[in-house]
DNA sequence: CTGAATCCTTTATGATACTG
DNA sequence: CAGTATCATAAAGGATTCAG
């Protein structure tokens, strides 16, 4: 259940299990000596650096937003909004910013009467998209396993 | 420069290459027929599961505090409001909130005269932030190419 | 349907001061 | 150093209304 992950019906094999092996590749990477070197002005001048984007991408809702983008590939405003339950001021501001950092595009179709309007992620957005299933997939796991050991059953 | 992605100093090959190639793989497995299928239904109802614990790891300052432990092992109270720039209040509402839903964990060394407190990251504090590596690798190399395309050098 | 405009409420955050 | 307390402000969010 749930759309990312469900990869039974994949011929491609398991996401989760790739994205399992992928974590504990960069876990040993990482591990290896030389982060622990790094100092903390490094890290906080890094920081520095990508908050400004990373404020965007991560703040409220526009995860949410790039992630239903990028599973279904365009929606329409009234979708996203349905689909967020949220209201169309903030979801408009939302669209908004994240057009104007090129994350995503909107698209009008003028064939229906009431003009239908798209959204869809950029490359960048596309890109930020595939970031995030990682982070995605993990609290998803640890919500299963929470669910599982309140199960008697298990 | 900057502490992920800082390879070459490691012996583990490029952090920054595997990551690309993870991602490209997920593409790859994403593309693949299935996921255009997942209705909004279903994105919805599962974005409803996620939205709890989305919003504490992806809120204002809970990524940078995830990501410093991650990369420092521990760090005490100061150092990372030094390395924040946060206010003592907020951070010390985050650290405790992080606590409480088993991210960070707080140990107190009784021996220093004032007595020293440091945090560090729970196994599924070490898990988020490995999980949020993508990410962040993928805004960096974002502002790389903005910096590139600027500089009228490249 | 797709939003922009308004108004109003609630959080979130920041600055400052203070304690153990 | 590691916070807590207080106060003031800004930012975010929601509800409603209206227009193209």
């Amino acid at each position: 259940m749930g759309s990312i992950g469900r990869n039974s019906k994949c011929g491609q094999g398991n996401l989760d299990e790739v994205v399992q092996q992928f974590l504990e590749r960069i876990g040993e990477i990482l591990e290896s000596e030389c982060v622990r070197e790094v100092s903390i002005d490094e890290v906080t001048e890094e920081l520095k650096a990508l908050t400004p984007l990373l404020r965007v991408v991560l703040s409220k809702w526009v995860p949410e937003i790039i992630y239903v983008l990028f599973i279904r590939g365009e929606a329409g405003f009234n979708e996203l909004k349905r689909a967020l339950n949220i209201s169309s001021r903030v979801l408009s501001d939302k669209l908004g910013e994240l057009e104007g950092k090129g994350i995503v595009v909107r698209g009008i179709d003028a064939q229906h009467k009431p003009p239908r309007v798209h959204y869809r992620l950029t490359k960048l957005g596309k890109e930020l998209g595939l970031a995030l299933i990682p982070t995605l997939l993990t609290i998803k796991r640890k919500l299963r396993q929470e669910a599982h050991s309140l199960n008697p059953l298990h």
